[in-house]
Parts: C-alpha cells; sequence; structure tokens
DNA sequence: GACGAGCTCCGGGTAAATCCGTAGTTATGA
DNA sequence: TCATAACTACGGATTTACCCGGAGCTCGTC
C-alpha cells in the first residue's frame, strides 16, 4: 500500500464526499501523487495532522460545516507553517484571497480549472512553495500595484477583526442593536463599521454585504 | 470508441471544469455508463439536445451560468420530457425541490453522498424513470403529508411568479420602491409579498430572504 | 349563487436602517 | 515630535423597512 514513499502526500477536504471521491481519484491518478487521507471538514483535518500525519500538500475546500477553510488554513499556518496549502474555491474573489494570504496561504485554484492545471498546481507548490494563475497573479499584482487605485484597492479589501465579525453577524436576522450588543460595542459603532463596510465593498445595503459576503464564501450556508 | 451502444449515455452539466472531469470519470468508469458530452451551462444541453443527441440521463447541476438548472429542466420538460434529469445539488433544500418536481425533475442528489449513490441513482431513473433517496421521499412524504402541518408546508414553499421573481430582485441593493418599479407593481404590492414570503420562508427581515434565496440556489451568484 | 382560498392593493404607524458631519484614540512612520 | 492614517465613537435628520388591519378580485367548488 505504502510502498512508494517518494510520492507527494496530499490531503484533500472538501465536505461534499462525492466531488471529494472524484477528485481525489483524479489526483491519485497523477502518478506522482497519492491522497493519504480525505477530511470532510477543517476539524478532521487539523485531528489527522495532530496525529502526526505529515501531507506535502492539503487541498481545502473553503466552504465546510465545524470548520471552514480560513480557520483551518489559519491553525495550519501557525501550528504547522511548513506544510503547503492550496485552497480549491467556487469562487474567484479578491477579498478571501486577501484574507487567505494572511492566512499563509500559498496557492488559489477555482473549481473550474483544467485538471492538467491542478496537476501543475500540485507540483509547483512542492518544488517552488507557492502555485498562483496568471489569473491571481494579475490580480495580485493589480491589488499590490503601487501609487494607483490598486493599492487603495489593497487597502479596501484588508477587513479588520471587527469588521468581519460584523459582516458574519449580519448576515443574518438581526438588528444592528442585537449585533452590537453581541460585539460588546455601542450601536454607534456598528454604523460606523457599516458605513464602512459599504464602502469597502462597494454596496450600499445591508443586503448588499451579506450578498458579498456569502458570494466570497465568508459566511457558510 | 462507440461500440458499446447499450450502454447508458449520460449527460454531465456543471460549471466547474474540474469537478465535471473528475465526475466524468468517476461516471465512465461505472460499466454501463458512457458520459457522452459534457456541458458548463444549460446553454450548452439545450444545443446539444437540438443537434438530435438523445441521451438516456442528463445529470444537472443547479447553479450554473448563462442558463441555470432551473431553466434547463423546465425547458427539457417542455421538449424532451421523456429525457431522464437527475438534479446535482450542494443544497439540501425542500424550496428548490418543489419546484425542480413542477420542472419534470424525477431525481435529486446531493454533493455529499456516496459514489456508489450516484451509479444507483443513474440505473434507478433510466429502469424506473425515477429515483429518490430514502432522505427525499421522507422529506416529499413528509411534505405531501395531507391533513397535518405538512400540505400547509407544501403550499407554503409553492412561490407564485410574482414572489419568485421579487425574491430574486430582494437580492440587491435595490429599495422595495426600485423593485415596485422594475416589476410593474404598487409599492404596496411589494409589501405584501414581502410579508408572505416571510412566512412562507420563515424569516424576519430582507437580509434573511436574500440568505434563503441564496441557500436555496434562486439566485446565482 | 354562495363560499372560501389565494392574489393583489391600500392607510397609517413604529422601528430600523441609512446618510451627513464631527471628533477622540491609537499606531505608524517621516 | 508631528503628521498621517486607521479605527472607534457620537448626534441629528431622513429614508426605508417592517407591522397591523382591512378590502376588492378572480377562480374553482359545492
Amino acid at each position: 500500500m505504502e510502498k512508494n514513499t517518494e510520492k507527494i502526500k496530499v490531503i484533500l477536504a472538501d465536505d461534499h464526499v462525492l466531488l471529494r471521491n472524484a477528485l481525489g481519484a483524479m489526483v491519485d491518478k497523477f502518478e506522482e501523487c497519492r491522497v493519504i487521507h480525505q477530511c470532510g471538514n477543517g476539524k478532521e483535518v487539523i485531528e489527522v495532522i495532530k496525529q502526526g500525519v505529515h501531507p506535502d500538500v492539503i487541498i481545502l475546500d473553503l466552504n465546510m460545516p465545524e470548520m471552514d477553510g480560513f480557520e483551518a488554513a489559519s491553525w495550519l499556518y501557525k501550528y504547522r507553517p511548513d506544510i503547503n496549502i492550496l485552497v480549491l474555491t467556487m469562487y474567484d474573489s479578491e477579498l478571501s484571497m486577501i484574507r487567505l494570504l494572511g492566512s499563509g496561504v500559498k496557492g488559489f485554484l477555482k473549481k473550474d480549472i483544467h485538471p492538467s492545471e491542478l496537476k501543475r498546481a500540485i507540483h509547483s507548490i512542492v518544488q517552488s512553495g507557492f502555485y498562483f494563475t496568471n489569473h491571481n497573479s494579475q490580480k495580485l499584482a493589480h491589488l499590490f500595484h503601487t501609487n494607483t487605485e490598486g493599492s487603495m484597492k489593497l487597502a479596501q479589501l484588508m477587513l479588520t477583526t471587527h469588521e468581519f465579525e460584523f459582516l458574519k453577524l449580519a448576515c443574518s436576522d438581526l438588528t444592528y442593536k442585537e449585533i452590537a450588543l453581541k460585539m460588546g460595542l455601542p450601536t454607534r459603532s456598528i454604523d460606523t463599521l457599516r458605513d464602512n463596510l459599504f464602502i469597502k465593498l462597494d454596496v450600499e445595503s445591508r443586503v448588499g454585504l451579506a450578498m458579498v459576503a456569502m458570494s466570497n464564501g465568508i459566511v457558510s450556508f
């Protein structure tokens, strides 16, 4: 079973068993790869890692129950910064990309790529420690581009802890007053948080906030 | 290539190339099945069908660009009611189930099932014309259960054309007044639409509506 | 026709969300 | 050290969202 120890050891995390299995079969067919574990959420990943398993790559889905890709990536970055993380996402969002970069994620893949791209990504991240498609690179380059609107846009997409927490709570039936209570902040501060997010995320209503949060995988549903 | 014509001919529609390919490879490995086409959206499916291709099963994803699973299923039901449709969805939603049943969909699959379940589903829908998991059956049975809250709940989940249209428009920055304009209805009617949907969908704010719409695949994003 | 059910429409009122401008506090860096 | 920016906090004014009750309308059923 475990004969060929030179193979790239991959852990796959996605809550959809069907797709995870299909993807796992595909990765296993890449000759130099071997899926050593499949997990349904971030917690399972961490448990496996804690048991001493040391993969070369972890392919993380963003939306998962129990513990999502964001949280899992943050944990891994903190306690096992040597493990390469490749995030596989439905969305093409600068917002989550920025956050994930902060969590030490070194590669992004949209789910609409060609299988050969996945293969290339795995090799790239193992060999060079990172993987970005041209598309991603362009986005990043554009974001970090100084002097222009680029850097402003980057600043915009850096959400503070409060903003992030608020954004998640805004995706509910809760009143701003109730959200303020939950966050331990005065209602007025919530007003400012909201107003700032309206500008940062380029929306003009709470529904807009909720839509952005969902379409960027920030809230799981 | 096309030697074994007795195989079950499958068309696969999902906008995520990676997952679609992985899934296609899996289905192709089921000995009695053969994926004859892969499509990225509903429009492509319809084009293929119009060209005279006649599959035994079409496996449809719900969220797709251009033309989503709802629209594709409706078209197929109208013009090719003999083709079996199997809907593959991320969500476990009674709301979309009801709507899809009305579009002639005869089988549902959540993306978190085991591969063997997919195989069983394909065979079942080809042989008996339908496929429901125990879970689905229970949901349906519960919905159609007369005399109790069941039938009421069914009625609740049957959205009118206006309600459906409003629900989609509610997932935006538009004001109710603006939505009213777009729909050509007086603002007061929008009020009633909203109030009814609050009850039907068991939420108590517009954000709640948006969340339900998104988590049931009613709005694509 | 009488009836209820479902859809559309309305008035008036309260609470919430949104907009405008202002200002204190911290951290960062020239 | 002073300037700058980012975060937090506030007051007051306006618009929007939400809630309550009522009423006409069509349609199918008995």
